[in-house]
This record gives C-alpha cells, structure tokens and sequence, in this order.
DNA sequence: TTGAAAGCGCTACCAC
DNA sequence: GTGGTAGCGCTTTCAA
C-alpha cells in the first residue's frame, strides 16, 4: 500500500488544489440490520397460508396448485421479498443453474483478442435464454489446478471450453470428471471423448494460400499460431499443403503469439530470412495488424509489393489500411452451437458425448492482396 | 442454423479440397457411468474408520483432531477423489466462497477497454490468495433486473462494481440488500451508503488543462466521456474549473463514450465548432487514439498545431504515436484496494460501511504536449 | 479428541 | 390439489 494511503476507514487522502490533505471518512452507519436474515420458504407457505410443498410448487411453475394458492404464495413472496436459497435447492436438485466458460489464457491475452468477445457474447446469448447464468474461469498456467478443483466441486452444471493448450489435458479431465463440456476449437487429446465445435482451419488457411498463388505470388511466408493451438497447427499444415503443391518454398515460417506484437516480430524474422517474400499468409487478423505496419516501416507497399492475408474477419480486418483480405470462421455460430450442445448433455444429464461440428471457413477478399 | 449444417450426433459437414463432404460422426461413448456418483463425507468417514464429524474437521483444518484420524482422512479423500459439495457446505456455512464483479456495460466495451482489463486482474489476485472465486456479471442494461435476481438470491459473498452508471440505482439496491460490496468510482448516488475508491478526477483534469495553458495554448476544447458516469462529469469539471480561472472559452465540449469511434466523432464536432482549437483535454486515452487520428486526418500536427493529453496511461497512451501525454491513475492499486474493503466487510459479517478511498493522479508528460 | 444428532432451506415423493 | 415427510451433504454444537 502506498505510504499516502490513509489506513482504510479513518481518512482519506484527497488531492486538493495541488496539495494533499486529509479528510476525516464519512460513515454513514446505515441501521445494522446484519446480513439480513433472508425469509425461508417456510415463513412464506405460513404467510400464505399453505404448506411449504404448495409453495415450493407455486413457485418452480405452478404445476398442480390451485389459483387461490398461486396468488396466496405469489403475494407472499413480495410482500416477504422472498428468494430462494441456491444451496439448498441445489443440494436437492443437484443443479446449480449456471455454466463455466474457462479459458486458459494469461488475461491479457484474453481481453485484447476479440475472438473471446464474440465467443463470450454468442455463449452468453444462449446461456441467458434459459436462465443460466455463466461463470467465467480465466486460468492462467499457474492456477490450473484452482481450476480444475473448482470444476470438480461441481459448483457449475457444466462447462465450455475456448482457446484450449496442448498441455492442459482439459479434455480428458473433463471426460474423466463426466462432466458435460463442450469444446470451441479442436482439443489436441481426447478429441474422442468430448463433443467439440471447430471450422476447417486447414481448408481456410489453403484457400488463402492458393489465393495468393492464382494471384501470381510465388515466395509465400506463414506467420503461423503458438505452436500448442490446433488451430495454429492447422492452419499452418493447409499453408504448407498449398505451397508444396504449388513447388513452392515452404520454409518460410515465423511463429506470433495472436497478439499484434508477435505478428510485428515474425514478420521481421521472415523478412531477414528471405527479402523476395511477395506474399504472407497470417493466421489472425490482429497479428496481421503487426505484419502491415512491420512490411510498411520495412518500405514494402501491401498489397504492391508484398499480398497478405488475414485470419478471422472479426472486426479488425475491414478497419485496417488497406482493409484486409482474410478467410472468415463464424464464430458466433460456432460458440452458439457449442453452447447447444452444452445444454443438450445437461438436459439429458449424462456423460458427454463425443460430437463434432465443423463450420466452413470463407474467404474474404478486400484490398490487401 | 446454417443449412449446410448437418444435424449435431449424426454427420459432420467438413470442407476438404475445395468441396464438402458429409463424414459420418466419430462417437466414443465412454462407459456411461452417469453423472458419476460423487462420494459423500460419509464414504469418507466410513473409509476412514471415524465419524462424519471428525472427518469433517479433518478436512476443513483439522482442529481438535487426532494424528491418525488425520492421516487416515486424508487417505480416505484421496482414493475415493472426495471433493466437498459445495452446496451442502454453503446451506450451513452460509458462505458461498465467491465474489461478483459487477460491470453493467455492454460487453463489447468491457472488452475493449484496458481499464477493465487491470481491474479484473487485480481483483482477481486478492480473491486467488483468498481461494475466493470471481463470478464475472456483465450486465447490459436489458438484463439488470436478473443481474439483481441474482445478487439477491445470495450466490455470492460480496460484489464489486465497476463502471456503475447514473440510471443503475446499484448503490442503493446492494445497500439495501445488505450485501457486501466495494465501488470501484464513486457512484451516482447512495454513495454515503457504500464503500468506494475512487481517484480525483477533477483534479487529474484540472492539471492536465493547465499543463496545456502553462505550455501557451489557449483554445482548449475537451472530449468527455458519457454523460452517465462520474468519472467522465468530474473530469469534465476539472477542465472547465482550469479554462474558466483562466479566462479561456469553456464552451468546446464534445461527448463520446470512451472508445475510439467516440473519440473520433468528438473531434469532428469541435473542429468543426471552432477551428482555431490549439489543445484538447481527453477524457480517456482510447478516445485519444480516435483523436489524434481525426486530427492528422485534418491536417492538424500533435503536438504542433494541437496539443493533447488523455487520462488513464494504461498502456495505449505510449504505444501510440506520438506517445500521449496523459494522467495516470492507479487503477491497479484502486482495483486492489476495494477488493480488500469487500473482503473486510465479508469478513464482519455486518453490512456495508461507507467507506472510501480516493488515490491521486499523476501527469505523465510525453510528446502529445 | 470423538461421535451422535440437530439442523441449514429446499424439493419431491406419496398418500390423501 | 394438497400437505406431511424424507432426505440432499455438510458443519457444528454438545455431551461423553
């Protein structure tokens, strides 16, 4: 804590006209009613005058209540400002209504990629619509455990997982827990075991390769993914297909880390590698935001002297100069389909199932190739 | 859903040289042990050789229990992989061991803000060392009614908020709900009802403004943030205390929404109101990026024909070019500082006190000015 | 140091 | 339709 900082409760520090003084704490004590004792279920079936089974059913939807009780208890409960406590109606259940997003990701990572915006946006669309409410898990390598412990507790009814590592097992600890999951993306291991939902990142990242080739380039770099990424992986593997059929160099590959720095950073190990690349496939948008202004700063002309194609079209690609060609995965479906799937496994409460869905990447085609 | 999209658990639609193809689903249906029994303290006990109740206090701390019950618990949980139901646990502990961060913002802006970013890593590292969990509630505006269902209901211990606005009447709900919970920016109103840090934000804008006129610019106009937010009123204020003492105009203001768009929209406005601006106060530093743009746009130099300074110094102020100047504020260190004021009133047990904190800001001087 | 037992607040079964 | 009642899995007295 700062020296300045007056110790919490007593003063407060306030920079003042150029000076800091002292300001005695304004407490407002409102009347300590504690934590409030919240009614039970109990005090409402009294005060409406029914049992507590009849006011438990007047309340989870009403089946087989008569309408005097309905109103009875319904009035009951506002008067009472009832809720209803989650524990217990969870130990009994066995539900908790609520779903984890985990993303093993540094958080910085997370916040500044908008592919988990859409991702968190789609999962949150469908999660809302059934009243569930979702937990986000960001775990950094060195929590992981935290996790995990916290997803075998059970305090969620499920869990879908993004942007998944080689060296989480996440998959298979998921399967091992029977915990229903879904995963967005392909998980490296276990893909047998738990249902997931990817596009063909290989397809897409040919596509765009063999873009750049009809258009006559003919030295094409790959600023590649984190290598422990199937995504990553994939769509390195569809750039090195495409330029090996072509007869084409397919030792030019640096490798980013998603961010735009990372893209900036490979670009200028491929350009020190070899001066006549003419075109770049990237694997994400925002590492290709780093690859233009390093080809730029470097005097190459986009798309004149050097073509470059982006990953994603999220956003960023069309408000970049020049905006971007780039091959587009639809990730709001997806997340929304991995959310489907989620619930499909909670409703049925059983393991997960092992289903797949791959979307179809498009290629986009705009002013930088 | 997508046509082309086969239904989910019977085929996959996959994209593979340039055509599709329908592969039949690949299905691995473990064992289906169900939702897998979790062992109970009972087993547990049972294992162990020793009663639920000692096997209880074995596990949380082992107070007041022998050696070899210790060990023999231990052993117990750990070939039956016991984990506690938290539900149980919470129903008679009445602790649920995890704590809100409220954001009522749409979610695309949470994102895109850094501000956020340092909050929830701060935030979260006082709650990891408590082995608390942190729920992340983002709460547009649509759904606040089930955000405060939720809160209401008691599944969590505590709650911070961030970026309240004046409309959400947060401050008085969690008040009266007798909840735990810390602001982060002081809040419209009940803000001698709740604990609060804030930083002084009329006097970080007060000194930017003067900065510029001691640096002889004397059309300053200034790009605020939303209406609807305190932070963005008080530096507001600050800037109109420093160009009235100063006998400048005080009538160029223009509201954005601290993002860039907004930023840029800002500066449209007051070029277009008054040509003759030679400096501008921002309200954030994502703004300033959007202003800066607008500016060059124009053909105005920064810092030469306009001088500009932006607020917050979370990163993008230096990475821009010209690297801004702009006001710092500790949101690291404000982040922190409430999640301890939470934790202190979860850990009395008694309602809110009004507690709060302001931290100074400090000018950071690079070539903006 | 231990264990029996009393709940925590709720849902769900079952007999009425 | 309704209400009595048996738990859900755990912590926490309290008496031994």
């Amino acid at each position: 804590m700062p020296t300045w900082l007056a110790p919490v409760g007593c003063w407060t520090c306030r920079w003042t006209r150029g000076r800091w003084v002292n300001v005695p704490r304004v407490t407002h004590q409102p009347p300590d009613q504690g934590p409030g004792q919240a009614p039970t279920l109990d005090e409402v079936a009294r005060l409406a005058g029914v049992s507590r089974a009849t006011a438990s059913r007047a309340i989870n939807g009403g089946n087989r209540v008569s309408q005097s009780a309905q109103t009875a208890v319904a009035e009951a409960v506002r008067t009472l400002g009832y809720s209803p406590n989650p524990a217990a109606r969870s130990l009994v259940t066995r539900r908790t209504d609520s779903v984890a997003l985990v993303v093993p990701e540094p958080d910085e990572r997370v916040f500044s990629d908008p592919f988990f915006v859409h991702t968190l946006r789609a999962v949150n669309r469908v999660l809302a619509a059934r009243d569930l409410q979702l937990v986000l898990l960001l775990a950094r390598p060195e929590d992981e455990s935290r996790m995990l412990r916290y997803l075998g507790e059970r305090h969620i009814d499920g869990a879908i997982v993004v942007s998944h590592h080689q060296n989480d097992r996440l998959a298979e600890h998921l399967a091992a827990l029977g915990l229903p999951c879904a995963f967005v993306g392909r998980p490296w291991t276990g893909e047998d075991r738990v249902a997931y939902v990817d596009t063909d990142n290989e397809a897409g990242s040919r596509a765009a390769t063999e873009l750049l080739i009809s258009r006559g380039r003919r030295v094409i770099g790959h600023v590649a993914g984190p290598d422990d990424m199937t995504a990553a992986a994939d769509r390195r593997a569809g750039w090195r297909s495409a330029v090996t059929t072509a007869g084409l160099r397919d030792d030019l590959v640096a490798c980013g880390d998603f961010t735009e720095i990372g893209g900036e950073e490979a670009t200028r190990a491929l350009l020190a590698q070899c001066e006549e690349i003419d075109g770049l496939v990237v694997a994400s948008d925002l590492m290709a935001v780093g690859v233009v202004r390093v080809l730029e700063a470097a005097g190459r002309r986009v798309p004149d002297d050097v073509a470059v194609v982006g990953y994603d079209d999220l956003g960023v690609a069309e408000r970049i100069t020049p905006p971007l060609t780039t091959i587009r995965q639809p990730i709001g479906d997806m997340a929304e389909q991995a959310a489907r799937m989620l619930l499909d496994q909670i409703d049925e409460r059983r393991a997960p199932r092992a289903v797949r869905v791959v979307f179809p990447p498009t290629v986009v085609e705009r002013a930088s190739t």
